[in-house]
Order: C-alpha cells, then structure tokens, then sequence
RNA sequence: GGGGGCAUGGCGGAAUUGGUAGACGCAGCGGACUUAAAAUCCGCAGACGGCAACGUUGUGGGGGUUCAAGUCCCCCUGCCCCCA
C-alpha cells in the first residue's frame, strides 16, 4: 500500500471550515456591480431552537446550501442566511418545569444548534444570522404591528380561548389533549370569551387567491392547500322576516349566507349556529331549557365533531318561525351543531331537497323535502340516495320556473335586491388571524390602554417594549405578563395619566411573517430594512422547507409581503418565487402488532427476520417519520462523528428526489462514503502522474480550442464525452426543477468511466476531466472537494477555492460521436441494433436497416408495408 | 363525499416528455488478491424457458389510441395528502 494519505473527513472537514471561516468566504457580497439579475436569495425556512438538530433540518438546509453553492459558481452573489424562530411554548416549558429563564434557555439552545449546523460545512452567512426574540429583532415585529394597526388592520374583538380552570390560565391548542384536558393539570378545558386582537387578513383575502396563479414556482398542490384554505364562495344573503305565535312579522330579521339562492323556494326551515347571538332571544319559553341543555352539550364538541360528514346531525326547533321572502311560507327555526358561528353569518337555510346534510337532518327530524331543482331532461329526481346537489332547472319557484339553477342564481338574486330581501355577497372560509395569545415568551404587543384615551400605540420611539425579567412562569394563574404589576402600569404616551400596558404577546407567526425580510438589512437600528435593501435582494429566489408550513405559515408571509407593499416598504407582490417543500427523513421503524410497542432498531437481533427480544413476536417493519417515542431516529452528529459531513450531504441528497420522502438506511450512507473513498483514490492516482491543476484554465471556455487541433485517442476522446455529458447533464439537473439524486448518479458514472480510462489519458485531458468532476462535486461535498482541488496543486489561496471557480459549460465538440448505435425494430419491438454514421440521413438509414440480418431474419424477405425513421434513435419495420 | 397525487426488479430510485424500460446506488451471487478475513478490484443479475445463441413475457389490474405507450385517453383496485 502506499503512503499517501488516507480519506479522512473529521480533520479534513473542520479544517476546511475553519479555513472559510477565517477567509469570509460564505459573506455575502455588500453591493452588486451589475444589474439586480446577478443577485440571488437562498432560504431555508428557519428552526425553532430546541436545541437538537434533527435530520429533518439536516436535509432542509444541505438542499439550500447545493442550490447556494451552485448558484455562486454560476456566478451569481449570493445571500444565504441563517435565523432562529426562537419565541414559542418549549421555553416556557422549560422555565416552569426547570425553573430557567426563557432568554437563557433559548441562547443556549442556539449556541448548540448553531456549532451542529457549522459542522455540515453550510455555506451561510453568519453575519446575518437573526433570532426573533432578540429585542433588536422584535423592536421591528412591534413596529410593524403598529403599521397593521395604523392601516386599520389590527383590531380588538372578544373570542374564546381554552381556559384552565385549576390553574387559572390560558392554554394553547397543543395544550389541550384529544380529550379536551389540560396537558398539566388534567382539568376539563372550558371556552372562555377574552378580548384579543386580530389582523384583518380577510381584507386582502381577494389578492392572496388571485396571485396564487403568479407562484409558477410552486408545487401545485401548495397552491390549491391555500384556495381550499381561503375558500371563496360566491352568493347571496337573504333576510328572512322573524313571525310572532299569530305570524305576523316582527319587523325582526335573521340573515342567512349561501352559495344557492336558486334553491329558496325549497327552504323548509332555517338553522342557527347554537352560539348564534340571537338565540337566547327568539326561544320561546316553552324551549328554553331544550335549548339551553342542547348548547351546553355543543359547547363541549370540537369543530371536526360538529361537521364532520359522517357524524349525525343533531339540533333542536327553538320555537319560532320566520317567513321566507320568496313565497311567503313560514318555517320553523332551529339550531344544530353543524352550524358553525363564525362562517358567513352564523345562519343557513335548511334546504333538504338540495343540501347533503340538510337532507339527513330533514329526514331525522321529518321535516319537509321540497324539490325545486330537476335534473336537465329529466322529471322527478328520486330521494333514495340523497339530496340533488347538481346544478338542475327549476320547479315550483314561482316565476323562476324552467331557469337553468345557473341563471337562476342571478336572478334570484337579483329580485331579492330589488325587493330589499338579499343581496349578493362573496363569502371566504378564511377568517381574521387571532394573534393574541396570553403567554410569556413572545413579542409583547406594543399598545397601551387608557381610560381616557383608549387604545394607545406606543410611540415608535419607545420600541422596543421589552419582556421583563423575573415574571412567574409557573403556568398557573393567568397570563405572566399580567401578574407583573411594575410592568403592566405605565403613563400614557397621550395623556400622561396612568394606564396599563397590553398584557398579551404575539403568536409566533408574525415573527416568521417577516424574517426573510430582516436577512437583507440585519443590523438595521433605523428601520426594519430600507427599501433599498429589500428590492435589491428580493423576493426570495428560492424558500426551501417543509410542507407542514404550506398554509399558515407561507399565507401570513405573504400577507404581510402585501401589506408592506401598500405601505410603500417594499415593491413587490409576493415574496417567494420558487418554492420546494421537501419530504420528511424517515426511519426504519420496529412494532410488534400485539402489544403495539415500538422495538429499538438496536434491540432487533436480526434485521432481516426481525423478533420482538422478550417475546420472540415477529415484528412488523417499515419506515415512519423519524421520532424519539419510536427509537427510529438518526443523530446527524452522530453520522457526522462516523463519515463526515460530505457523506451525510451526499446521502441525503443520492437517496430519493428533495420533495419525497427519504428512508434512512445505513447500508447506503455506508456506500456513498465508498463512493467518496473511490474519489480520494482517483486522486491518488493522479498524484502519483503529478498531475498539477494549476495552470489549467476554465474548462469549456478553452478547452474547445485547447482539443481542437490535437488528435486524441479513442479512450481519450470517451474520456472527454463523459466529462462533457456530466456537465450537461448535472447543469440540466440543478436548472428549475431541483434532481439532486441523478445528478449525483451523473458524477458517478463520470468518476466510473475516468477510473477507466485516466491511465490511457494525455495530461490535459486528464486535467480537463480532474477540474470538471471537482466543480461539478463542489456543491455536494463541498470539503471534499475543496481538499482534493488543493492536493491536485491548485493554489491553497482564498480566490483559488474551488468553490470560486466557474460552473462549467459543455463543449459540444466533445459530445459529437462518429457512430451510434441504431435500433431496429420490426412492428415495434426491439430486434437488434446497428452501428450507423452518427451523420446519416433518414434514406440512408431506412436502407441500413432493410439490409441488416435482423430485417432478413424477421421480415423473412418480404417488404415492410411501412418504415419510420427516427434518425438519431431507431429505424421501425412494420411488416 | 369533493379535489389532488402516487403505483416501475429483493430495495431506493432512472428513463429527450410517445422512441432500446430498469441508469446510478444498496442488498445479493460468482471470481481475483490474501495464510485468512476485512478492504479493494473484475464480472453476473426483472421474471420464465434454454447448455447456449436466443425466445417469450414484463412498469398495480382491464380496455383503447398509435408504426411505437411506464409515458396519452377511459374504467377498476390499492395507498397517501388536502378540504368537508
């Protein structure tokens, strides 16, 4: 064996990052010479710090930092940044169950996170690195609310929140279990009514759909998540008159929403959400208790329990009738649970004939089934299998009768204008965004109440409102911030007489809201950004994350983008343009189907046959989303600690397409560390012929002219095809759509055929094929990489990185080829092939092919009744 | 129930968007090197039949369009996601 060093990535890899480090090489460049085109924005979504970096994460930012990467050797500046979403419950958690600070719990968690991701050799700029509960950081989160609250968009309003009625505060969702308990002291929730605020998200709620069809870049399904999500629906609201015990109107009116004023000569009664305002007024005594029992019941069922299809339908008549506007027929009103108060209006019409679950809780209930809608060219439409929901013509609707239900809708419509009973009305799913939230560790809202005064935004000169050390964090007792009274009591900004601070903290969501924002002007201490800052960096090139934020998370980014844009603080419509959610990292997982416990992969004594080790039970597998409650979890240090960061990169990224899951399997990290090792001992080689890189100019831009007139061998002109096939091939890969693994399998086919054919290569072709795998490897394995392009004798200096050399181009003299190989296929099924002139044209390979021994074989001598050519691929014989 | 997606060897996954199905890798088998093992290198490998040349068959199932279908159209089955 020889003497030469040894792959040996732990030592290679910390130097090479601390070489980068010192030399600022991932800093992003601080103005740009040429035009905005030349900038591009990497970002990965940013992690909650809880400290422990997952695969998860891993994954995410290796994909980021490839496209980084590949991006700068393209030539681009490229800003690649780093944050942490760091308010939210765990370190509240950590407070009342250790007794530690949030802030301190939080830092440290940072600390340790970020030496994790520095070890993956990611190309961020640290510089930039921001954390959202930094007071430099959510200052501007407290500015920027008080813009919402400035346009009109932020206001107050009462809803109900999980209260804990042992310990006296309120919960968050996740906090309340399946079973409607409190997480820690186990007491029944219960809905409590608080006066909170929320950003008129609904106001822009038009826009965040229209633009939708703008986001080319984004995976389709993403989009239509978020129409289902905002849920448009057009149509009308109807009065209907409320009647006394003798039917005459009362001059009250209950207002109802739908999407089918065609079918309101078919309403048999009308339904009230049970939390409807109303209700309590328009029961009549004789169904009070009814009612009363039948809301506490609702109270307690969740919003899948109430509307979920499969789940009956229950309500109650409340006593009163009202009068449908059309005919004039008087209905009975109820309430029921599947009536929800904050859609629409809180009030739908029961139209059994037309309406599913209308047409269950009819039957249910016997109330009346009036059909008004026929199915085109048809009569009577049979009730067997349930209400008639297709479009249809009408019948029994007065002087609508024989619209198509399309038509009738307008002119339904319409009439109830005229007539002062309705109005068209464009409804959305979506509703205002509930950002209060009566906790600790968030952004506190930066408003203050007077009694004289109102409502006072603090002046922006006094921002940031900072979180006060030494609250009570023992989750009991209502929320932290309110017990502190030297906090809570201050002078109005106005008036000067006392007045009380905003005790509630901002959902964590309006910090990400903007972060990507804060990235391009970090150290600001004017202003969030200037305005120059962002339109130079943005809208981001490219969002990489999961697709667990494909909602909420990318719907507020993008409302707040708008909204910014009105304010005139930005200039653009949206904020991400190419969006790649990419799939989770799962493990191999270890059940027993009896008593349905997970079995440590360790505990499994053979894999292949795998037995519960108590039991000896045959154990199911399969792969799920890695988690500690499963044992089926891999520790990214710990891979790191084995193969190094380069082997991790490459695995992740070789084993399945970015947007699929990925199956953890050590047998294949094992094998792209080979796959490395082999890298190192082409190397090697090359080393030992002294092959010196270093006056060897851009590939592609020389290399045409440098071949040109030389005459190569045939091996050597193999060589070059390779090389030049992987860059086309690699460059196509990383171009749009994002394929990684190919692109990966690209570089080991090229090291493949150089390990074959190097020896028989001239220098320069060697050389040509040494630098090109090099580049094309850089964005992968980047210390690898690097380490080689240094032992093949480039100078160690920081503009000779390889990772500052040029993406290669092809040189389409290389791809050229004298002969291919021609299929034949007779009545298309592949017979055989041919070598043929590369250069021949259809006639001539049309006669190729007929005279070859395959045609012989298989036409048995007669003509082919028809020929097609595909020149460049195959010749078809179609006896 | 509505909308969307997916289905390819033992496994992960490739296939100019209609043109040689199974690239690349993992696992497997055979061989070389070694006292031996590991590592490494070379070779084989969808299934069925055959000593072999070769043939048949084959991309969840069924039908269709086409000279040619993993790819396009229709129906069915199974799984996943979102919305109800």
């Amino acid at each position: 064996m020889s003497d030469a060093p040894r792959y040996q990535p732990q030592a290679l890899e910390s130097r090479w990052q601390q070489h980068w480090e010192s030399t600022a090489q991932h800093r992003t460049p601080a103005k740009l010479d040429g035009s905005c085109g030349d900038s591009y924005y990497a970002l990965s979504m940013f992690p909650y710090p809880s400290g422990n970096l997952h695969m998860g994460h891993v994954r995410n930012y290796v994909i980021t930092d490839v496209i980084a990467r590949v991006q700068r050797l393209r030539g681009k500046q490229v800003l690649h940044p780093m944050g942490w979403d760091a308010f939210g419950l765990p370190a509240e958690n950590a407070a009342i169950e250790r007794g530690i600070e949030p802030g301190i719990w939080t830092d440290q968690n940072i600390a340790s996170m970020r030496e994790q991701l520095k070890r993956l050799g990611l190309s961020i700029d640290w510089d930039r690195e921001l954390a959202t509960c930094h007071s430099d950081y959510y200052r501007w989160t407290q500015w920027l609310f008080l813009q919402f609250l400035d346009a009109g968009l932020a206001y107050q309003r009462d809803a109900s929140v999980n209260w804990d009625p042992i310990d006296q505060t309120v919960l968050a969702n996740e906090q309340v279990d399946g079973e409607g308990r409190s997480w820690r002291s186990g007491a029944l929730v219960e809905k409590r009514k608080l006066r909170q605020w929320f950003l008129k998200i609904t106001a822009y709620a038009d826009q965040l759909l229209d633009d939708l069809p703008k986001l080319e870049g984004w995976p389709e399904r993403v989009r239509t998540m978020q129409a289902n999500w905002i849920g448009r629906s057009t149509g009308a609201e109807l009065h209907f008159e409320v009647v006394d015990s003798s039917g005459a109107g009362t001059g009250e009116q209950i207002t109802v929403f739908t999407t089918r004023p065609d079918t309101i000569f078919g309403v048999s009664y009308l339904v009230l959400a049970p939390e409807h305002p109303r209700v309590a007024g328009l029961t009549t005594a004789e169904q009070a208790v009814q009612v009363q029992a039948f809301c506490d019941l609702v109270s307690r069922q969740s919003e899948l329990e109430r509307t979920a299809d499969d789940k009956p339908k229950r309500g109650v008549p409340i006593g009163t009738r009202v009068r449908n506007p059309a005919n004039g027929a008087l209905i009975p009103l109820w309430i029921a649970d599947y009536v929800l108060a904050d859609y629409g209006t809180g009030a739908v019409m029961g139209v059994p004939a037309h309406d599913q679950r209308d047409f269950v809780f009819a039957r249910q209930y016997e109330l009346a089934v009036q059909q008004v809608i026929i199915p085109q060219g048809s009569d009577e439409h049979a009730f067997e299998g349930g209400a008639w929901t297709e479009a249809g013509v009408l019948i029994h609707s007065g002087c609508f009768d024989g619209l198509p239900s399309g038509e009738a809708k307008r002119a339904i419509t319409e009439a109830a204008a005229g007539q002062g009973w309705g109005n068209a009305k464009v409804q959305f799913r979506l509703r205002d965004w509930l950002i209060s939230r009566q906790r600790y560790w968030g952004c506190p809202i930066p408003v203050i109440h007077c009694e004289s005064c109102g409502v006072v935004p603090v002046p922006a000169e006094q921002l940031p409102v900072e979180l006060p050390v030494g609250a009570n964090l023992e989750g009991k007792g209502g929320s932290p911030l309110a017990q502190l009274e030297s906090w809570v009591n201050v002078d109005c900004p106005c008036c000067g007489k006392a007045a009380k601070r905003e005790t509630d903290t901002m959902d964590t969501f309006m910090c990400s809201s903007w972060y990507f924002l804060r990235y391009s002007d970090p150290h600001n201490t004017d202003l969030p950004f200037t305005r120059e800052a962002v339109d130079r960096w943005l809208p981001v090139d490219q969002y990489v994350g999961g697709i667990e934020h494909a909602i909420l998370h990318l719907l507020y980014a993008r409302f707040f983008t708008k909204v910014l844009r009105d304010r005139g603080l930005l200039g653009f419509d949206e904020p991400f343009i190419h969006l790649l959610t990419q799939g989770m990292v799962q493990g191999i997982t270890y059940k027993n189907p009896h008593s349905g416990k997970y079995i440590a992969p360790g505990d499994v004594v053979d894999p292949s046959a795998p037995r519960d080790p108590i039991s000896g039970e045959v154990l199911e597998t399969f792969y799920e989303k890695m988690s500690k409650s499963k044992y089926n979890g891999v520790d990214p240090a710990q891979v790191i600690d084995k193969y190094g960061a380069d082997t991790a990169r490459m695995f992740i990224l070789f084993k399945a397409p970015p947007e699929k899951d990925l199956e953890w399997d050590d047998a294949d990290v094992e094998g792209q560390f080979r796959f490395l090792q082999r890298l190192w001992r082409l190397v090697d080689g090359a080393c030992a012929r002294d092959l010196q890189l270093s006056d060897l100019g851009r590939v592609g831009e020389q290399s045409a002219t440098q071949f040109a007139n030389t005459t190569l061998t045939a091996s050597e002109l193999e060589l070059r095809r390779a090389v030049h096939t992987a860059i086309a091939e690699i460059s196509e890969d990383l171009d749009g759509e994002y394929q990684f693994n190919t692109a990966i399998s690209e570089l080991m086919k090229l090291s493949n055929v150089m390990a074959e054919h190097l020896e028989a290569a001239s220098a320069p072709v060697a050389k040509e094929a040494f630098h090109t795998l090099l580049v094309l490897l850089a964005p992968f394995a980047p210390h690898l990489a690097e380490e080689l392009w240094l032992r093949l004798g480039a100078n160690p200096d920081n503009n000779c990185s390889i990772h500052a050399q040029s993406w290669p181009q092809p040189d389409p003299a290389a791809l050229v080829r004298e002969t291919i190989d021609l299929v034949i296929q007779v009545k298309g099924k592949m017979r055989g092939s041919l070598a043929v002139p590369a250069n021949a044209d259809k006639a001539t390979l049309e006669q190729l092919a007929l005279n070859s021994e395959i045609a012989q074989k298989w036409l048995e001598g007669k003509p082919p009744s028809r020929v097609i050519v595909v020149p460049g691929k195959l010749v078809n014989l179609v006896p």
